[in-house]
DNA sequence: AAGTCTTCGTA
DNA sequence: GTACGAAGACTTC
């Protein structure tokens, strides 16, 4: 404890303000919420700790309701063994370790505690809830306020008149109206909630199907758990009526395990935690120490001390080792001006753009030219605007634009309607609106929007690219700030502007539902009035702003400039005209396909109840697993985890290969459904008035940097089987032209070969060889002359398997062999190839160690989960960190080979349009007579990809063929 | 009307 | 065993 006040401590009074901050749990969410920070000189990690100095000048300054402390506490969990282990010995059990760059801050915010000559107090046997729980009553019960400096809702209890909690990193106070908005309920029935809820961080229990939503409905009715536990009975719903009777005991150990103590025999009084004056020499030492610039000139101006003449003060770290000199410091210093690395900056930026709060009813509305125009130049002289367009649609091809909304700096923002109507059903070309002409603002703001001197700045830009480039504007240069986002934190949760900006920002923007309905009221952006429109869309333009603020200078910062530059910002333009392209789709073809597929289905189905004596929904799992384990009694086993019938292919092929007829007529009856319902039936409401059918890609929905596509998803089109195959027949070139497929063969095992460095492997692609029976030939002694076809078949399937971050299970799955079967073939593989289980080992060490594993160019996945204790979801971390960079690395490589594609067709003169990606697939139309030119130039380019950024190891190969349709073709 | 589960199509 | 999206059934509001 640092030197006691002189004067003996007074007890606390009416009037005292206790600040009791929860430091356990400040520290893990200011790691993750919070930009990762390291000091200069060595790479000490120390995000964490600025965050929490931060918050702690800015409290010791005046808090947020302008009212300084006179007690101030920092309460630290003591270690992990408390008292509710011996009630739930499995009560947060499956906590992660700490990230290991976590570890040293534990201790030096401890240090940073003691420096600022605040009360640091922990107890063994207790979490830090519980002192705070203790510490708040008796303040509170002295006629102190209490305000506990904290975002965790297990503290939500404590709140009540004189106990208000305050989340510092949102600046958002949480009162009696905030705990009844997130819990349903007031504070004092928040453990009965949670006791119903469960958590899965802390391993608390709960009732299985029943969440806080569930919980507080049924919490308001009862009005409290052993009322609810004991009239369960009287539930309507049956699940949840079982449920709750099944495990009352359960809900009523969770519900201790929620509840706090707050009569803990505590050891230091609260009255000792008095704001005492720090010494001027230990606070800014140690802040010289961190080498927190900012913070330091900061707290010498507070206690009026010259900063220049106190030395930093030597901070021993535990859990740390400085790399050798020469370490990764210097990289990022180099990109520094001055003192402050880019880190620094990148957090600094993040700060800044929290500062200022975002207030929907402070936007313009811009209605006369001189307005626009005044906008216009203001973006011109500003360099960066953020834009944001308005439509009636979701669809970039068909949406109607409605209006426009810039952003120039937090805060100031504006919105141009250009195509509201009224919705009183008369005013159909809104010509009561006061709004600016569509076409004139257009024309006024191409030239802004084409100006390679002015940024604009966008949210998913490659929507918003569209729908200008439909309206004849070509906008460049732009950012994205989803795209940066992900090049960042993919794998660290979504990348939508409204997650993004409650993970960065800390603001919830206004949902599109609160000003435009849900449901069958739902009406279209023109609809919505122009006021209420304002507030929305300048809000989402702000909020771009903002987030761009806030992320782009962490590109830099964190090394990710060159993945953002080459592999995401280019996609933009490249997705947007192949979505704009679209592909011919024949809806004569499909239509006959539903018509073939309808008629086998009918037939299917009388022949399966005939066979089952009666008649049923054969599209009903539930209802099949009734007649096939109910009713025929066959063996089969339950299955799924809400205690259904499993009646999946593998269930229904096991059973069709013991000979039952009814089974196996399912799965066809299956895949002609599946067929029908999913391709034929659906694809034509996609086709367009020029018989195209235009996809959207998401360029940040994939965790490994793949694409996905949707509405339709035209990356999943039948090939596996002949009756499937069919459907790509309707995928047609116009007459003239072809359609042209090139693949690359086995990039994901290329990949491999040059990532794990494997010579038998390097020398097989080099030779040209087939792969999986150079694979079984080495495996299985076999010659690869005359090999059995099963034994090629077995190769590929751990080929595969090894790309997935191989199982026993998964492979014994795969072929139907038994588990030890398949454990002695990956055993055999690895004597063979020892090089791949290396290089698998390595990289699951490295992801253990950093939380990521990056691609061959630096693209980055996040395992924010790959060190829980749960044995079964950390393998499957394991796996997936093994498999992305190999398909993360595919994925690079063929984005290279698009963003290219497009100069090069046209340096070679080409009318070619590149319009599908199927992740290892592109497909082209070609007129017939550069057809030979074509596949010529995307073969080349496609297999030279990687170069020259990279050379690989073995040669890339594409396969290319051109035909009518795209079943032919590929 | 909205959300979850199951199943199944692709690389 | 990896990565996705879509449809229908089912459940609950």
């Amino acid at each position: 404890m640092n030197d006691k006040a002189s004067s003996a401590p007074r007890p606390l009074t009416a009037g005292d303000r206790l600040y009791l901050i929860d430091g356990s749990g400040y520290i893990f969410r200011a790691y993750h919420a919070l930009p990762a920070l390291t000091r200069k000189s060595d790479g000490l990690p120390v995000g964490a700790v600025h965050g929490f100095c931060g918050m702690l000048i800015k409290l010791l300054r005046d808090a947020s309701n302008g009212e300084k402390p006179t007690h101030l506490a920092v309460i630290f969990d003591h270690s992990a063994e408390t008292f509710r282990n011996a009630i739930y010995p499995e009560y947060k059990a499956q906590r992660p370790e700490p990230p290991e760059d976590l570890i040293p801050q534990f201790g030096l915010i401890r240090e940073a505690v003691r420096a600022f000559n605040v009360a640091c107090v922990d107890q063994e046997g207790y979490e830090a809830d519980d002192l705070i729980a203790t510490y708040a009553r008796q303040a509170r019960e002295a006629g102190a306020e209490v305000h506990i400096i904290s975002s965790d809702k297990d503290l939500m209890q404590l709140v009540r008149p004189g106990v208000t909690m305050l989340d510092t990193m949102k600046d958002k106070t949480i009162g009696e109206a905030e705990v009844l908005e997130k819990f349903g309920v007031p504070p004092e029935k928040v453990i009965d909630v949670q006791a119903l809820a469960g958590d899965s961080v802390d391993n608390v229990p709960g009732i299985p199907g029943i969440g806080v939503k569930t919980g507080a409905q049924l919490i308001t009715e009862y009005g409290d758990l052993e009322t609810l536990l004991s009239r369960a009975g009287e539930i309507k719903q049956t699940k949840r009526r079982e449920k709750l009777i099944e495990f009352a005991d359960q809900a009523r150990i969770s519900r201790e395990l929620v509840t706090l103590k707050d009569d803990v025999p505590v050891e230091e009084p609260v009255e000792d935690f008095a704001v005492r004056e720090p010494d001027p020499g230990a606070v800014v030492g140690f802040l010289k120490a961190m080498e927190f610039t900012t913070l330091t000139r900061r707290v010498a101006s507070d206690l009026e001390a010259d900063a220049e003449a106190i030395e930093p003060v030597p901070v021993a770290v535990e859990g740390w080792e400085a790399p050798a000199a020469d370490g990764g410091g210097a990289a990022a210093a180099a990109a520094g001006d001055g003192a402050a690395t880019p880190g620094m900056r990148a957090a600094a930026a993040a700060d800044a753009v929290r500062a200022v709060a975002i207030d929907p009813s402070a936007y313009e509305t811009v209605t006369t030219l001189d307005r626009l125009d005044a906008w216009i130049a203001q973006a011109r002289e500003h360099g960066v605007v953020a834009v944001d367009t308005e439509t009636t649609s979701l669809l970039a091809m068909s949406a109607d634009l409605v209006g426009i909304s810039l952003a120039l700096e937090p805060g100031r923002a504006c919105y141009i309607p250009v195509g509201h109507r009224a919705s009183d059903g008369f005013d159909f070309d809104g010509d009561g609106i006061a709004q600016l002409d569509r076409a004139e603002v257009v024309e006024r703001l191409k030239p802004m929007m084409e100006d390679p001197s002015v940024l604009k700045v966008g949210q998913n830009f490659k929507y918003d690219w569209l729908i200008f480039i439909r309206q004849g504007i070509c906008p460049a240069p732009v950012d994205d700030t989803m795209l940066i986002s992900y090049a960042l934190d993919s794998g660290r949760g979504g990348h939508g502007m409204d997650e993004l900006s409650e993970r960065h920002l800390g603001h919830k923007p206004i949902p599109f539902k609160e000003i435009a309905g849900s449901g069958r009221q739902q009406v279209t952006f023109d609809l919505v009035p122009v006021d209420k429109a304002t507030a929305y869309a300048a809000e989402d333009a702000d909020v771009t702003l903002r987030l761009w603020l806030a992320l782009k200078p962490r590109l830099a910062a964190e090394g990710k400039t060159a993945v953002y530059e080459t592999l995401e910002r280019p996609m933009v333009a490249v997705l947007g005209e192949m979505e704009r392209a679209g592909v011919q789709v024949d809806r004569n073809v499909l239509s006959r396909l539903s018509h073939d597929f309808a008629q086998g289905m009918a037939r299917l189905e009388a022949e399966i109840h005939e066979l089952a004596g009666e008649s049923f929904n054969v599209g009903s799992p539930k209802q099949l697993g009734e007649i096939l384990f109910g009713k025929m009694g066959l063996e089969g086993g339950r299955k799924t985890k809400t205690g259904a019938w499993g009646t999946g292919a593998d269930v229904l092929e096991t059973l069709a290969a013991q000979g039952h007829d009814l089974p196996l007529k399912v799965l066809e009856w299956r895949q002609l459904s599946k067929l029908k319902s999913t391709y034929t039936d659906a694809l034509p409401g996609y086709i367009d008035g020029e018989e195209r059918v235009h996809t959207s890609y998401s360029l940040a929905a994939t965790s490994t940097g793949r694409l996905s596509s949707s509405e339709p998803n035209l990356q999943n089109i039948p090939v596996r089987t002949e009756a499937g195959r069919k459907i790509r027949t309707a995928f047609v070139a116009p007459r003239g032209a072809k359609l042209v497929s090139a693949d690359y063969s086995q990039i994901e095992l290329r990949v491999l070969a040059h990532m794990a460095d494997i010579p038998e492997l390097k020398q097989a692609f080099a030779d040209g060889l087939d792969i999986h029976a150079m694979t079984a030939s080495e495996i299985f002694s076999v010659p690869i002359e005359g090999m059995d076809p099963m034994v090629r078949r077995r190769a590929k399937a751990i080929n595969f398997g090894i790309i997935y971050g191989i199982s026993a299970f998964g492979l014994a799955n795969q072929l139907s062999i038994p588990r030890e079967e398949a454990a002695d073939y990956i055993k055999r593989y690895f004597e063979r190839f020892p090089g791949i289980r290396d290089y698998m080992e390595g990289t699951k060490a490295f992801c253990r160690e950093h939380g990521y594993v990056e691609t061959l160019f630096g693209r980055r996945c996040h395992f924010p989960n790959i060190n829980v204790k749960h044995p079964s979801e950390r393998a499957f971390n394991e796996r997936a960190a093994i498999n992305a960079p190999i398909q993360g690395t595919a994925a690079d490589i063929i984005r290279r080979a698009m963003i290219r594609m497009a100069d090069a067709l046209e340096e070679a003169k080409l009318k070619a349009r590149m319009l599908l990606q199927v992740h290892d697939e592109l497909i082209f139309e070609a007129v017939d007579e550069e057809v030979d030119r074509t596949i010529e130039t995307a073969v080349t380019i496609m297999e030279r990809a990687a170069e020259p950024a990279m050379t690989l190891k073995v040669p890339l190969k594409v396969d290319a063929r051109a035909a009518e349709n795209w079943e032919e073709a590929h």
